[in-house]
DNA sequence: ACATTTTTTTTACGCGCGTAAAGATTTACT
DNA sequence: AGTAAATCTTTACGCGCGTAAAAAAAATGT
């Protein structure tokens, strides 16, 4: 490599790509590219003129051209239902850090709710040349077939609410013990709960929280009751408000204690309670207990603060991010189901 | 075209690239390129024939390797502060879909509140050669001159929060008319509001609020009072509730009436009003009054739900995409600021 | 100083698709 | 039927980079 672009000497000329930038550093294409791919991977001598051209002239490759022709890429996909809630903000969040640190590209995407979406961004998420993906199902509505087809083809965890026995393993939380252990929790506190839920819930784990409850409520003795309200999608704090506005108007909660599916539910509820001057809490002038599940990051800031039984977040992602990347880097293993017990967080709604 | 694949016969058989999926389909490479571009660019009869090929085998064109020698791509980026905020998940998906009904394959980055993030997003966006880039700054601790040199190379709109006067248009709401607006009704319908806000605000619109505040207080005879509270980062609701606490033991509020700059920060507030036994609202019984500012999804279901002003989520993303998108299409003119007025939501809070 | 090992350079092809140009074919139209 | 216009096929190159193989150069050891 003799020749030295000319252009070496206006230091704003800009790099277009991985050629040029050869020719100004004075390091041969092939070298270059096995640079950024592991710095660690050339001479110190070159390195150092490598990063010496890159201070004046900040190239940095393309990254789709990068794993144009990779065989192994270290693109992982992570895709949540919807990222407007700030559970799978919170959770997407904390995976792509792990996928960062342990040296992989993570991207995210969101299914919007939408199945269709959902299979949509599977079909893109194959020009990415994944190495694997991180996905939380929408569930009950997602497109199985589609899914699994996906699931075939790409290294695949499945988190957070499991399909079938899909991809190379789930990590989620388990939803017995949740409910199981709140309910507990409640009993012993006070009135035995009531279970309040959406009738046709999006999301798999809702029934194992109404199994769970029945089955915790037989297992203290006492008769259990579950109210169903209606409501599709995901407008969840507005399905617990006009639900919970129904079930007090009529009279429908036979205990002062109800136990939510899941917090944003009952976020809406302390609404509804609010709007009919039911007073919630443990104290002795309140008039019912709601507690709710998952942890939900509002849950912190309702009034009264909430009451649930939070996933493990931490736990739960390290898990996930660990059992991809570990298949990803050839540890082969059957499909896994792992479940994590959640914490109860004490507050003032029961 | 004479030959056709014996993999015809199968259809399993998995389409690799356009150049299997051409030889299957009878078509020529160039042609199929074409109608993948515009299927209505392709004659009635060959599109049929592309058609029913791919009902038989479903390729689709790798979405990375079709931007890599593209003139125009149809990407645009969108790009904000902090996914985890319903606040940005909501106009971000508001955005999303005003694209894709234009046409466009947008795709949603967040920064997650760092700086270093928000460029390394902006680096890693420039590989997807995007046609522009909706861009909602961090504010206050954004990287200005990477912000700008961004600015230099694709066409982008600023959104939310503007800096500067970069981008080819900057749209948002009208903090000044927010403020005033709110503020006045608070007057015309109790105590005139003390102000509530972060000391060290992450972005740039709380000032705007803050000045408006002054102004219409000045404007209408009463003494301004503004109550700033400590805190880093974009945990507001803590931040909100911390500082209220402090606020409300130390009896620093010297009104009735407290207007929070923002809805977290109010949602912060009424979660200390809660635990100091302090009753929110507008009722007679009611100690305080607290309003927020945004419109955020959660100010429905606060107890009592919060009075606030909104931002027109609709307006401001269509009025965003539709001039992000005209830039695109050659439509040029010179750099503009836009801000929307909002719309007061009275709820009980006050 | 020599042979051996490690690293770099050259050369060349591949990924999956865009795109331009020239020729062949098909359509539309008088 | 004949001509012009529209569309398609062929051929060929480009995007930005990965990667393999052979040759050249540099570092290492004795």
């Amino acid at each position: 490599m003799q020749t030295i672009d000319e252009r070496a000497s206006v230091p704003e000329a800009r790099i277009k790509n991985m050629e040029e930038f050869s020719a100004i550093s004075g390091i041969s294409r092939p070298t270059v590219s096995k640079y950024f791919h592991d710095p660690e991977s050339v001479r110190q001598s070159t390195r150092k003129r490598i990063e010496k051209a890159l201070e004046r002239y900040d190239y940095r490759p393309n990254i789709f051209a990068m794993n144009q022709n990779r065989k192994l890429t270290k693109n992982v996909g992570i895709v949540v239902p919807l990222l407007a809630d700030p559970y799978f903000a919170e959770i997407a969040r904390n995976l792509e850090q792990r996928c960062i640190d342990a040296g992989y590209r993570p991207t995210l995407f969101s299914a919007h709710g939408d199945p269709d979406l959902e299979v949509e961004v599977l079909e893109n998420l194959r020009s990415l040349k994944p190495a694997g993906v991180l996905l939380a199902p929408l569930g009950r509505a997602s497109h199985r077939d589609a899914l699994a087809k996906f699931c075939d083809d790409v290294p695949t965890l499945i988190f957070d609410s499991s399909v079938d026995e899909m991809g190379i393993a789930f990590v989620g939380s388990d939803n017995f013990q949740f409910t199981s252990h709140i309910t507990d929790y409640l009993c012993r506190t006070g009135e035995p709960p009531c279970f309040f839920e959406m009738k046709t819930p999006a999301n798999p784990n809702a029934h194992r929280r109404r199994q769970a409850y029945l089955k915790a409520m037989e297992a203290f003795g006492h008769a259990p009751q579950v109210i169903s309200v209606d409501g599709e999608g995901w407008a969840f704090e507005e399905i617990g408000r006009l639900g919970g506005h129904e079930a007090l108007t009529n009279k429908q909660f036979s205990t002062n204690t109800i136990l939510c599916s899941n917090d944003r539910l009952a976020i809406g509820l302390l609404t509804a309670c609010y709007e009919q001057g039911v007073k919630v809490g443990r104290a002795p002038d309140c008039a019912i207990r709601v507690a709710g599940q998952d942890g939900h990051p509002n849950s912190r800031y309702t009034c009264p603060p909430l009451t649930t039984i939070s996933h493990d977040y931490d736990a739960v992602s390290k898990h996930a991010a660990e059992t991809l990347l570990e298949a990803i880097e050839g540890h082969v293993s059957p499909w896994k189901s792992t479940r994590l017990e959640g914490k109860l967080i004490l507050r003032d709604s029961a």
